[in-house]
DNA sequence: TAGGCCATCTGGTCCT
DNA sequence: AGGACCAGATGGCCTA
């Protein structure tokens, strides 16, 4: 079969690979983001004038400007040696296609070979060492992949989002942090997750979704006293599968209170009417922009066709698990989790946190935009 | 069992 | 010639 390459077609305009493209949109991001979490420490000074605040937020544009260590080369076990000396067979190769010398017209154009044992053998060779070469690439190409989920929305290392969602989302995720930096203003969290999660499948939309607004929502209506602290979350399903979780949202079979998450209650649900208008914006899952499977709904304006379900203490305890991981940190507000690596620290992400006992709201309003970003990357 | 996702192999194309 | 990149094919795994 013949491949439509037009990629690299000399009037095509240059376009970089696929692995150098999730490289820089993971550097992108974290060049990107001390910008806007510059600027959401100028919202949140604006809007904190009253009550607990203004403690340091020095801190957070130095954790983000080194940049993402690129792709690491993959071990490439098995093409690492494909170096060796093979390469001395040539001679004897040359000579047994003029055996058809002859009186024959000659062919123009490249000389057919004849396809000897030797060559066979170069050929299968070759073969093996261009499979190497491309198990490698794409193992390369995974690692980029795996570098721009971590600085991408709502990374997990257990339940990884699919190869195409994750470049969907990094673009989403662009454009909003473009769009929050072109604005100067900020946008309300319900536009700021319509932008994230337009063309995404439902599963996805719903994990972004739940981490941004589960979140929106604590902030918004628990205090920020003692009952707002953590706790080890102990349910079963409460070690990683978020998405797993999020995934049964999405089921038919999907039944509230049965140790999954229950989007309305948690999110949108009550806590959530309180800060957005009803007629405020909602994400509009029907759009041609959509591309993803279609499964039931879940409803960030409340009116999804879920039942609605006061939540388990599970679930809360499980959502304190899964989205305050970013905050789970002992500077007091402000806090992006990020390591002195570059990359985001092992600390930010939910395989790494320390306990949460100690952790606190500190915000019983709206959360500033750091927190928001912050959310993404537990 | 169907569908989604993924890893791998393979051949074609372009570039150095 | 060989490497990089790409896309199609194929089979395995997992989940609903």
């Amino acid at each position: 079969m013949s491949s439509s390459r037009v990629a690299n077609s000399p009037k095509a305009p240059p376009c970089v690979s696929l692995q150098v493209a999730c490289t820089m949109l993971s550097r992108l991001f974290s060049e990107v983001l001390p910008d806007v979490q510059r600027l959401a420490a100028d919202w949140a000074e604006d809007n904190e004038s009253e009550d607990c605040k203004a403690k340091d937020d020095e801190h957070d544009d130095d954790d983000l400007d080194e940049p993402l260590e690129g792709s690491s080369r993959a071990e490439s076990e098995m093409a690492g040696d494909d170096d060796d000396d093979d390469d001395d067979d040539e001679a004897e190769e040359e000579e047994c296609d003029d055996e058809n010398g002859g009186d024959k017209p000659k062919k123009r154009g490249p000389k057919k070979r004849k396809m000897t044992a030797a060559r066979v053998e170069r050929s299968k060779v070759r073969r093996m060492k261009a499979n190497a070469r491309e198990r490698t690439r794409m193992h390369d190409l995974n690692s980029a992949l795996d570098n721009l989920r971590k600085v991408v929305p709502c990374y997990s290392k257990t339940q990884k989002l699919s190869k195409i969602e994750t470049l969907r989302l990094a673009k989403n995720y662009i454009l909003a942090l473009g769009e929050i930096l072109r604005n100067g203003k900020r946008p309300d969290v319900v536009t700021y997750v319509q932008m994230l999660c337009k063309g995404l499948s439902q599963p996805t939309t719903n994990l972004v979704a739940g981490c941004l607004q589960l979140n929106t929502r604590n902030f918004l209506t628990e205090p920020c006293s003692e009952g707002a602290r953590f706790h080890m979350p102990t349910s079963p399903f409460s070690v990683h599968p978020y998405s797993y979780r999020c995934s049964r949202l999405s089921s038919p079979h999907y039944q509230p209170g049965s140790g999954a998450i229950n989007m309305r209650s948690h999110s949108y649900g009550s806590g959530y009417e309180g800060a957005y208008p009803p007629g405020g914006t909602s994400p509009d899952y029907n759009s041609p922009d959509y591309e993803g499977q279609h499964s039931p709904p879940v409803c960030l304006n409340g009116g999804m066709s879920g039942r609605q379900q006061e939540s388990s203490d599970t679930d809360r305890n499980y959502h304190y698990s899964m989205h305050y991981t970013g905050l789970t940190t002992s500077r007091p507000s402000h806090s992006i989790p990020f390591g002195p690596t570059g990359a985001r620290s092992a600390g930010a992400h939910s395989e790494n946190i320390p306990p949460f006992h100690d952790v606190h709201l500190h915000h019983d309003r709206a959360p500033p935009y750091e927190d928001l970003n912050a959310f993404f990357h537990n």
